[in-house]
RNA sequence: GGAGAGGUACCCGAGUGGCCAAAGGGGGCAGACUGUAACUCUGCUGGCUCAGCCUACGGAGGUUCGAAUCCUCCUCUCUCCA
């Protein structure tokens, strides 16, 4: 592909490339010399789970995977220790190295479900950055100022606010930084949320000699709220490993208005689709079955989505219970149980009196049946079907202890 | 190093001696409604076999019949000065 193909690809559904001049040039050298260029994602090995959200990026890596250009994908293990406090604009807890050891295996292994292993080089910075002397470190850091540190809106934010900010957070944009230097990077992608440290990255490859890497920015994916970015903290993620009824279901349940965006940044359709999707043409619940249905199959398979579809329209449309419902064994030394405490047994509330609450609401069925009393109890001896709320269920054995 | 301001529930935040399991908002959960697990409305939102009891306002002590509230020490954060 030339030049303006290839732009034409890495620019859809981006905020901002900088610059796209620079970008041009390496692209021309690349094709002149045939010679990829090096293309730098960094993941932050925090959760072990990668959602959607993550996805927009990896995305965006397998289009320059497509177009012949080298990955490199980054596992901040490093980095991961002292903990970005990007978006969060609080001090995060850093991670033991246990932590961060079991989460990037899990990462590597989801990342594939999208990229190809073959084409992709995983890189850890911790190879680099543990044979830093604290010479090198000090070295590294006089290499940047304060004041330019605190342009970072975040941390600026938190500055004035009085909210604290740990020395250690102002190493992390470097670190990141100095990975480009060590991997000689052509373009780092990143969320808008990390333009700073992208810049960073900039910056040192310049002091240090190198042609500065290009910085391609791609929009946060919103969370199944619709209002905070997609995040594990947020509670409001749908993860790739999740089970094809959970991806389906979740996908289902997000706003008919978050659902365009998700289409625009997720999905395979054309632009010819998204119109006809945007102006309802084609009925909103069908779209988002159809996007459920697509995002579901690319992290499980076709089958896999079908049978979540049916699932879905059972639980939500027809009210049915579903069938792969957990069970759970509870004793008790008495010949009955009150109904809230083998509730909280059963993990479906979180205490007797969130189950007591629960009942009072009407929210509590067993066997299908409403209950209405708090002190309402079941008899050993048999299983029951448990429901607290509209999708919480559990099949219970009672025994004798 | 000195001076000052702060730390309240999942989060933000009100509360300066009893009426405080602690206003208000957010979030979460439930019920109604819905194509929807969206919107909106209503209720709930520390624990405990619960008209009662227990535990809780950074931590430890103290004053008091009674403390989130007053005192002492400790600890963490912020601001100004050096």
């Amino acid at each position: 592909m030339n030049v303006q193909e290839q732009l034409e690809v890495i620019r859809r559904g981006s905020t901002a490339i900088i610059s796209e001049e620079e970008l041009v040039k390496k692209l021309t050298i690349s094709i002149k010399e045939n010679k990829p260029l090096r293309i730098k994602a960094g993941f932050d090995p925090t959760a072990p789970d990668i959602h959607i959200g993550h996805t927009v990026l990896i995305q965006k890596l397998k289009h320059f995977q497509d177009l012949g250009h080298h990955v490199l994908l980054l596992i901040g293990d490093f980095t991961g220790m002292i903990g970005d406090p990007t978006g969060k604009n609080e001090t995060r807890p850093p991670l033991t190295k246990e932590d961060v050891k079991h989460n990037a295996a899990t990462y590597t292994e989801q990342v594939f479900k999208i990229l190809d292993p073959d084409k992709t080089e995983v890189v850890y910075n911790s190879e680099w950055m543990e044979r830093l002397t604290p010479t090198d470190m000090i070295s590294l850091a006089s290499k940047y100022t304060v004041a330019r540190m605190l342009e970072r809106d975040d941390f600026s934010k938190r500055y004035k606010d009085g909210r604290p900010i740990a020395i250690h957070e102002f190493l992390y944009p470097l670190v990141q930084g100095y990975d480009s230097v060590v991997l000689k990077s052509d373009v780092e992608l990143g969320g808008t949320d990390q333009l700073f440290n992208l810049l960073v990255g900039r910056d040192l490859q310049r002091e240090m000699g190198q042609s500065p890497q290009c910085v391609l920015t791609m929009p946060l994916l919103e969370g199944t709220d619709g209002v905070q970015k997609m995040s594990k903290s947020y509670n409001n993620f749908i993860g790739i490993s999740e089970s094809p009824n959970e991806i389906y279901g979740k996908i289902m349940s997000i706003s008919d208005e978050l659902m365009l965006r998700y289409y625009e940044l997720l999905s395979d359709v054309t632009g010819e689709e998204l119109v006809s999707i945007r102006s309802k043409s084609i009925h909103p619940k069908a779209a988002k079955e159809a996007l459920a249905g697509e995002l579901t199959a690319r992290f499980h398979s076709e089958a896999d989505a079908e049978q979540a579809k049916i699932a879905f329209g059972a639980l939500f449309k027809k009210k049915e219970v579903p069938d792969d419902i957990e069970e759970i064994t509870v004793t008790t030394p008495d010949r009955s149980i009150w109904l809230p405490k083998a509730m909280a047994e059963a993990d479906l509330v979180k205490s007797t009196s969130d189950g007591r609450r629960m009942i009072t609401q009407g929210g509590v069925k067993v066997d299908g049946i409403k209950v209405t009393d708090p002190k309402a109890t079941l008899e050993i001896g048999a299983t029951y079907l448990l429901q607290a709320g509209k999708r919480h269920f559990r099949h219970i054995v009672l025994e004798k202890e």
